[in-house]
DNA sequence: TTTCGTTATATCTTTCAGGAAATAACGAAA
DNA sequence: TTTCGTTATTTCCTGAAAGATATAACGAAA
């Protein structure tokens, strides 16, 4: 009859560290190897693309994306180990999260 | 280091039912009787305190907000038995989803 | 030293959600 | 029948967020 729903996210020091939409853009930033082509590719304006790695580096407490510029390729940009593992977290306390409240929805008889 | 935050709402069949924002606007009208009071006591616009009772009663499977227009005092609202119950459950399970979350934050380290 | 595609940044425009305000409709009580 | 404060609804306006555009800076490789 109801479905419930549920939006997660990690805080930093200074505002939002990670969330679904800027865990999207890093896996795709995985993928595509360049922030631009990522931003293409979700079909995200690149200046939103770069505003939100900016505020994840900003609040994360080790590296999470490391931009470069210049170079024969124009430079790029990679997620760190660290990154790598941070995304995996997030995912896997979202999905238990999901499992947690549709529980909740058959114990409360909504 | 970090906090995990969350934001749940409960969906009927057409869009948004319940969530933090209608939760806090139907206490209110509990409280003062009539959805211009409620809207005033929030220092929310009339407009989106009414949008937001009429979304609610489209999206529950029962009456939530019972508005009388007209009489002596101009009218009022009240909130139906089903909503106070509703209420209830909203609030319970969204406490129960911070201390999962926060219980999950813990037991992956972060 | 030139080339290249990228990052980084500023500026301008557009869009749209929300507030402000005005008004009609309502109906019980005096 | 008049009064009253409310609900219900429309229109207008504003401000903030998002997009579009332009361009400087970068630096490894050829």
């Amino acid at each position: 009859m109801y479905a419930i729903k549920s939006r997660i996210w990690i805080e930093g020091e200074d505002g939002v560290f990670l969330g679904e939409g800027r865990i999207k853009i890093l896996k795709a930033i995985i993928k595509e190897g360049s922030l631009s082509k990522a931003a293409k590719f979700l079909g995200m304006s690149y200046k939103k693309a770069w505003n939100l790695i900016d505020s994840i580096n900003k609040n994360a407490s080790e590296p999470i994306v490391i931009t470069n510029t210049g170079g024969s390729g124009g430079g790029g940009a990679i997620i760190t180990p660290y990154g790598k593992e941070m995304i995996l977290k997030f995912e896997e306390i979202n999905k238990n999260c999901w499992n947690f409240l549709d529980q909740q929805l058959k114990e409360h008889q909504l």
